[in-house]
DNA sequence: TCGATTCTGGCACTCAGTTTCAGAAAATAT
DNA sequence: ATATTTTCTGAAACTGAGTGCCAGAATCGA
């Protein structure tokens, strides 16, 4: 059972709507293939095809060919900095990256949990797609640290950035992680609670001793 | 002004030295070359001629191009690995893996310096080696925390190693990068003290708060 | 409808990475 | 020293990702 795509935006031009409805299928189309077939199995050109395309029009789209396998994952993110650089920080700073990501979290499409558990499945089968998201994720977490520093009035390279930063992505990653073990059960609910209980265990964490 | 290599071992049958000898020449010539070229821009014909041997032959060495670049980091990480599994626990985890990582680079032979930091100077200018670089640095935490995970007799999965594990390749690498723009200045010691403050970083960094 | 703009397909090209195999070199036995 | 076995290397052909280029098609604005 399939969760259908919501329909596009009626408001956007022609052509808009057009390279949105490439852009789906040519994911709709990375996530089917690679799950059928393995990633190294499938080629640009047949992945390209089966979305009607040619090979030159794929890279107009995606930069590689793994992105068109995390795109679920991809805009998460690009919805979590969005939220994030139109927000006004106060308190903890931890506190407000966990709630950003939450909204972010809860304002995605309804089909996106489908897509979600799948490309997660994916990049735990396919390593060549853990490594692209690995550096997918360290771009966001860059991002995520231009963006407190200038709201925060502190320097780039301020350690206590990074790793809040960097406690976020790992937070989120590992929930994510036991959420699609379990099937996505319990829907983005149980997603939220296990990041809850995530960025719970941090300071949790610094406390561990050994014997 | 560059610091000679140590000698081989003598001990070595004469096969096992040849190769050691070849991989040296492989990943010396990877940081000339591409510093002096660009990593693009250099072959890898070019790069095997560099050290006398066929391209075949660099790949029974590096299991990629970026691999060649990023010897002396890989290196690092290999000597805290081991080091940490030959350690007994006591006492708060995070100051064991402090400890052992400070142990493994002391421990490292008096060239390593200089490869380090034009290592990390190379990955600063070239994406492509930023991206391996964060891969390999993402299989370090794998394998810390599947040894951590029996010494301590806890899960794989359980979310207090991983993040343990995550701070302290991120508090090193950030100290690292400091280290690097200064040139090294100061040694390991320099470098060692870095990495103190950026341990200690940790708990500044969940107490922080905006305006 | 027409002209300007933007997008697409097709093709040729480079180069990383894999595979195969025959021959060189080292280790071992005689 | 010589023969035998094992391990390593070089050469060459191959696959497929990613790039650059250009002519023609689709869309947009008037």
């Amino acid at each position: 059972m399939t969760t259908a795509r919501p329909p596009l935006d009626r408001s956007l031009p022609l052509r808009e709507r057009k390279k949105l409805r490439t852009r789906r299928a040519l994911a709709d189309a990375a996530l089917r293939l690679f799950t059928r077939s393995g990633f190294d199995a499938t080629t640009l050109e047949e992945l390209a095809g089966e979305a009607e395309v040619s090979k030159s029009t794929f890279f107009r789209f995606f930069p590689a060919k793994e992105a068109a396998a995390i795109d679920a994952e991809a805009e998460l993110w690009t919805a979590y900095l969005a939220g994030l650089s139109g927000r006004e920080l106060s308190g903890p700073v931890l506190g407000e990256l966990h709630q950003a990501l939450a909204a972010a979290v809860t304002g995605l499409g309804p089909d996106w949990d489908e897509r979600f558990v799948a490309t997660r499945r994916l990049i735990a089968a396919e390593p060549a797609l853990l490594k692209y998201v690995e550096h997918y994720r360290a771009g966001v977490k860059d991002q995520m640290v231009a963006s407190l520093a200038g709201k925060l009035r502190l320097d780039d390279g301020d350690l206590r950035l990074h790793i809040l930063a960097e406690l976020t992505t790992t937070a989120f990653s590992l929930s994510g992680r036991d959420w699609v073990r379990r099937g996505g059960r319990g829907g983005r609910a149980a997603l939220l609670h296990g990041f809850d209980r995530a960025v719970q265990a941090i300071p949790a964490s610094l406390g561990l001793s050994a014997s």
